[in-house]
DNA sequence: TTGATCTCCGATTCTTTTAGTCGGATATAA
DNA sequence: TTATATCCGACTAAAAGAATCGGAGATCAA
């Protein structure tokens, strides 16, 4: 299915929460969670990889929690995507992958790796500034 | 995962396979699943499929087989991934589903579908035609 | 008319991925 | 020092995907 995970809305919404408050606010897990209704372990793992991966800054301890650390307009969807489910890979077979059987005849392969890369470009143009603004008027096209 | 399942590479896989061929060419389920290297019963519901959603048509009997029922050209990447995996969803929840509790909070589902338009028109626009001769140059952007 | 060769189709099993849970550690403000 | 945070790995449960099985129906050729 070329469907995004729950994981993944999970951590757009965080970052759109964050997005709608100023710098000084400092939005700790059990907020979001509770807002959205979301699982709070599962939430908890969602911004710890989100902070790791640079996308949000943690502070530690007692009122401490979340901010982002770039400008809404400076993260991108696909950015968001990778971090939380790895490299974006609609075709299947990787460079090297020995597991596919199809990979000598495979003709498909090339053409939908070049859609594969339209679609990534695409979701790397898009920022969480743009997804707040409901901006998205980018087109998408096949000449 | 933003990715295409096997069972839709296996139908774009056999249906590249009759387009390569002349119209008066019909190929079988054991052809293509040996000499692609498919599961042969796995291809044959894939088949099975195609041809009750009208892309390729069936001819029974020994020397039966499948054709394709239009030009290649006429075929698009969106509408065989929507016979093989059902109507194209990035975005988890459908209009009207009761499932989702994050329903009334969630802000970004309005934008995400927006993006989801652009991926599903993109894909609508690419043919098997398209595909064959990695004429894939369309573009995909973000106003 | 009989047998071989096809498509057809539902039901089932196996595997992988995704979703969510649990337990315990570390940091820090009050 | 205590309450409230993040942090992190391991685990379980649920759902989706991939593949298999068994048998029915069509059709061509001998």
């Amino acid at each position: 299915m070329l469907k995004l995970t729950k994981k993944t809305d999970y951590a757009l919404m965080a970052i759109n929460y964050m997005a709608y408050r100023k710098d000084s606010f400092i939005a700790n897990t059990r907020n979001i969670s509770e807002t959205y209704n979301i699982p709070l372990e599962l939430l908890a793992k969602i911004l710890q990889k989100l902070a790791k991966n640079g996308l949000i800054v943690s502070q530690n301890g007692p009122k401490g929690g979340y901010t982002l650390a770039k400008e809404p307009r400076q993260i991108t969807l696909g950015e968001v995507i990778r971090t939380i489910e790895g490299p974006i890979q609609i075709v299947r077979c990787i460079e090297g992958d020995t597991t596919c059987s199809q990979t000598e005849l495979c003709t498909i392969r090339s053409p939908l790796r070049k859609i594969e890369g339209k679609i990534i470009t695409f979701l790397d143009q898009i920022t969480i500034d743009t997804i707040c603004n409901e901006n998205i008027e980018k087109e998408l096209t096949v000449n």
